[in-house]
DNA sequence: TTTCGTGGCGCC
DNA sequence: AAAAGGCGCCACGAAA
């Protein structure tokens, strides 16, 4: 049943009952379970954000109740304010879809923190992490209660204004808390014979972690920005002009130099647009120069641009191309460099400095296939790690940055999930250098060495174990061995057999958990979660294989084989950083200080906070407990570790 | 004019 | 028979 509680009089005979904001208290202060909604508009009419962004948004109706009775709540004339301990009680579970937005619109227009919350959106990605079923509140209201929904109703609030709210508008609204409900009894089934209890719960916790980041923001010191991007704007400019006078020097009657026509002007001009692979592609080839790279969506071999083949075919291949050229090619490789500087990483990033906040707030996707997360608009977990750029990212007045974390996350989860006892013994023996151990391991001339003598006489083999070791964890072999090293195949198979001789039981544990997974379909990423990654197309295998499709059959058997591997360790990872800032969120709320420390960006092992100066040191100090305290649930054997470092800006 | 796929590259 | 994992954003250029 509707309840309407609204100052507006004509609608209520035909739309519901007219109730008030104490029925709604008395009502749903003793329930266990209620689900939330709220519905916003713009509130200024002349930002970009409006609709979504809690800043310049306005909640205009808040729906609360549950499978028997919904309150709507017109919030424009109405004070809920008699309902807010009941959002707050942490004894009522509170059901949303995308419930992330909620939080971040009530934190910002009543000034607290929804919490025990479940989000069936969060928990639709962990039941079926993989099959990319589409999982917006239309779709599940199709696949588990078989009703279309009209959601255009959605968009006519953002532009709502004052107009009251019509019949459609208000059992919309009723709806959004009726769906959720149902669809979480029916979830909460699959939950418990899936047995992914723990992540469930873990994902739920999250949402408010992530909820408060986005909120809050980061500090940006967009004169900084500003200040590095001029100085890369001017080198950049500059470099073009190098790029230019190279090909109009030495190339003037080619088809890469015109003239131009101009009434006043009859100069001749460069006309390659260097920032277009393909225009520089046709001059590479002119100068027979082009590197040939595998292309990574078509598989074909096709001519490249990409610095790391040009700089390595400059190294070995044309040892006979000219200096000039040579040369040439450094400053395209200068010129890319510089382009990115000045785009991805350019002025327009100002663009996301919130109007209100005056604050960059970026949007997290909670759950990638892996169970890692990502950022966008702005990305901020791939911002260049060059101190010219993160220095942007600095304290506010009084407050300092404390940034942490994890050393060797992965290589420690691996090494606790594998158990193999050389690795062990590596970390038992207190080395913090696993490259010079690998490569110890594959050249038996270097048996003799300690680890330092390996890394100061033999930087090169070094080098060279540190990128088999990576490639290996990937489910790479010896012919990604010999590809990437442009070594023979006899000499990639022969370090990719003496890697795997050096650690039996790792070998034997990626053999295991890949014959198991393949027999399931689906991986399990780690036994704490019990996180599941299915292969959406493990059934075509079968097929592919009958039909004696040897092609298709490999390429997709070789992608899961390799997702076995690589999952695992980047999914426990990524569940170790989620409790980590759980932890640390808590304990924040546990001392009250939610006023004077945030957290302001995760970047998959590494954990960023601002906090005020006072409290910078019990902040680093319990920043590095969280995150050692969620290590020691998945690393029972060899512990993980973070460090913690105060500064003036994000990487001191 | 907008939309979309691609190549390329930043981060972990 | 393929051949290192996960992302998001930029510019380009073809298609719509």
């Amino acid at each position: 049943m509707i309840h309407f509680i609204s100052n507006q009089v004509s609608l209520l005979e035909d739309s519901g009952y007219k109730a008030n904001m104490q029925q709604c208290f008395d009502y749903c202060q003793n329930k266990k379970v209620l689900a939330l909604d709220i519905e916003t508009t713009k509130k200024f009419n002349k930002y970009q954000f409006e609709g979504l962004d809690p800043y310049t948004s306005k909640i205009v109706m808040l729906q609360i109740g549950d499978i028997e009775n919904q309150f709507i709540i017109d919030t424009r004339d109405t004070d809920i304010s008699l309902i807010l301990p009941i959002l707050t009680n942490p004894k009522i579970i509170l059901v949303g879809h995308n419930i992330k937005f909620e939080y971040k619109h009530i934190l910002h227009n009543y000034n607290i923190r929804i919490n025990n919350l479940y989000d069936t959106q969060i928990v639709e990605q962990i039941l079926y992490n993989g099959l990319y079923l589409k999982n917006g509140l239309k779709d599940l209201n199709e696949r588990y209660l078989n009703i279309t929904v009209d959601k255009s109703t959605r968009l006519e609030f953002l532009s709502i204004g004052s107009t009251p709210f019509n019949k459609k508008q208000i059992n919309y609204g009723a709806e959004d808390i009726i769906h959720p409900l149902k669809i979480r009894k029916l979830q909460l089934k699959e939950i418990e014979t899936t047995n992914v209890d723990n992540c469930v719960k873990l994902e739920n916790q999250f949402v408010e972690v992530l909820g408060e980041i986005e909120y809050k923001g980061i500090n940006f010191n967009s004169d900084k920005w500003l200040n590095t991007y001029n100085k890369n704007l001017d080198l950049f400019i500059e470099q073009k002009k190098v790029l230019d006078q190279f090909v109009f020097t030495n190339y003037s009657k080619t088809k890469f130099i015109e003239t131009q026509m101009d009434l006043f002007d009859t100069s001749l001009k460069c006309n390659i647009s260097w920032t277009s692979s393909k225009q520089v592609i046709e001059l590479f080839k002119y100068l027979e120069i082009c590197p040939k790279e595998i292309s990574k969506s078509t598989r074909k071999l096709s001519y490249t641009v990409n610095a790391k083949v040009v700089q390595s075919s400059l190294n070995t291949i044309n040892k006979d191309i000219s200096n000039t050229i040579k040369t040439f090619i450094q400053n395209y490789l200068r010129f890319k460099e510089l382009e990115q500087c000045c785009t991805t990483f350019g002025n327009k990033f100002l663009k996301h400095i919130n109007p209100i906040s005056g604050r960059v707030h970026t949007n997290y996707k909670q759950i990638l296939s892996t169970g890692r997360i990502s950022s966008s608009g702005p990305n901020l977990q791939n911002i260049p790690s060059d101190i010219k750029f993160r220095q942007a990212f600095d304290a506010p007045d009084k407050y300092k940055i404390v940034n942490s974390d994890y050393s060797g996350q992965e290589n420690i989860c691996l090494a606790n999930s594998s158990l193999d006892p050389d690795i062990l013994n590596f970390y038992y023996e207190g080395h913090t250098d696993m490259h010079s151990y690998n490569a110890q391991k594959i050249y038996v001339e270097l048996k003799d060495l300690t680890l330092t003598e390996i890394k100061k006489q033999h930087p090169d083999k070094r080098q060279i174990a540190k990128s088999v070791s990576f490639a290996l964890a990937y489910g790479g072999n010896g012919y990604t061995i010999s590809n990437n090293l442009g070594i023979s195949a006899e000499e990639g198979e022969r370090i990719y057999n003496s890697y795997f001789e050096a650690f039996p039981k790792l070998k034997e544990f990626f053999d295991k958990t890949i014959k198991e997974s393949m027999s399931r379909g689906y991986i399990i990423i780690d036994e704490i979660t019990n996180r599941r990654y299915y292969f959406k197309d493990w059934k075509l295998l079968n097929v592919y294989k009958k039909k004696e499709n040897w092609k298709k059959y490999y390429t997709i058997k070789g992608k899961y084989e390799r997702a076995c591997l690589n999952y695992i360790i980047q999914g426990s990872a990524g569940s170790i950083t989620k409790l980590a800032a759980i932890y640390f969120k808590n304990w924040i709320l546990e001392n009250n200080l939610q006023e004077s420390v945030y957290t302001t960006n995760l970047v998959h092992d590494e954990i960023n906070v601002e906090t005020l100066e006072i409290h910078s040191k019990v902040v680093a100090k319990a920043l590095e407990n969280a995150m050692q305290k969620a290590g020691k649930v998945w690393c029972k054997t060899i512990p993980l570790n973070a460090e913690a470092v105060i500064s003036e800006f994000w990487g001191h």
